[in-house]
DNA sequence: CCTATCATGTAATCCGTTACATGATTAT
DNA sequence: ATAATCATGTAACGGATTACATGATAGG
């Protein structure tokens, strides 16, 4: 039970132990592929060993299963409850950064043909309109949840962010720089 | 000469060296600080591992001083142009996501009082408007660069990604999730 | 001179990713 | 039955981060 650091990822392990209680690594990985998932997303392998840092830590509990797959199961602890809730509580420090690989390409582009931008350019476009789609289907089928549940409020600012990225996209494939 | 896998930090150190000729780590870092940092940002000491990295690859060659500080310049290599335009013109197969730490936070806010969740949209939407405000600040001073300029252009997306968080988190404040 | 700060760099650690592996279950 | 796919898990590697360390330089 030592002191280990916590990381997004372990606070994303503790935020669905809380809602469902106990599950498994299994559990969680489908938990995180319909959820966060969507716009957090890393390797199933974190959700086998990221639970043990946390037990460590004695932020959550393990119990295993003693026949067949030996499953584990983990549940948060009280101690993990209130990390989770601090963490939730403290202010943020570290600003956000949009950490797009097609803009980074954009921003080096100096040197690229105009054709090579355009193309980038409608790639982006038609990516971001996709999951906007996706994001709206996602909201009309939570319905008014999206007022009062947090997790489905972030839908909001999902689709904020994708259709502000697919205008951006479209005027650069259509007036791209360079253009003269 | 070996290949190694090249990350996207990679190509923002071939990016820099491509566009400036040829710098050492630290006039990578004061070019970084300056430019894509706003939107990309990672400690410096990758700067000095990474060109290491590209000049086992070919991309880059290594002069070093022979006197005082033995100061190592990079120069990228007609190798490192033709992979710094490859990746450039390949097509963009990962989605980008959001990772907004404090989209994090909401999400799992089910728990958390409604004075939390307030807190934390309105510290949210107080950072995103400064960031608004630097990035409008440097598209003024760039003027008509914006039109030409690749690199400046990705402004135009950070301000509108800014604008939209601004939004979305003026309006949790002011209408929480949990509010009935 | 002296000391505070900037410039410049290295070492060690670890989380996250990639790759692999094996037990269940379904379909044909 | 047997191939295919899903479920479940582990091992190993490396890039990214954190922390530390030392040389220059300017200000007082």
């Amino acid at each position: 039970m030592s002191t280990v650091p916590l990381t997004p990822t372990s606070y994303l392990v503790l935020g669905y132990l809380d809602s469902v209680g106990a599950a498994t690594p299994y559990e969680l990985k489908q938990l995180v592929a319909g959820g966060v998932g969507h716009f957090w997303s890393f390797p199933h392998s974190q959700l086998y060993s990221e639970p043990n840092r946390l037990a460590q830590a004695g932020l959550v509990t393990e119990q295993r299963e003693q026949t067949g797959r030996r499953r584990r199961l983990f549940a948060i602890t009280d101690t993990g409850r209130v990390a989770l809730r601090d963490w939730v509580a403290e202010p943020n420090v570290d600003q956000q950064e949009i950490r797009d690989l097609g803009l980074l390409k954009l921003f080096f582009a100096a040197g690229a043909p105009t054709a090579h931008i355009e193309a980038l350019a409608r790639t982006q476009r038609d990516a971001h309109q996709q999951r906007c789609d996706a994001y709206e289907a996602m909201a009309a089928a939570a319905g008014t949840l999206i007022e009062t549940d947090p997790a489905v409020r972030t839908l909001e600012l999902g689709i904020a962010i994708e259709r502000a990225s697919v205008e951006f996209w479209s005027r650069v494939a259509s007036d791209p720089p360079r253009g003269a």
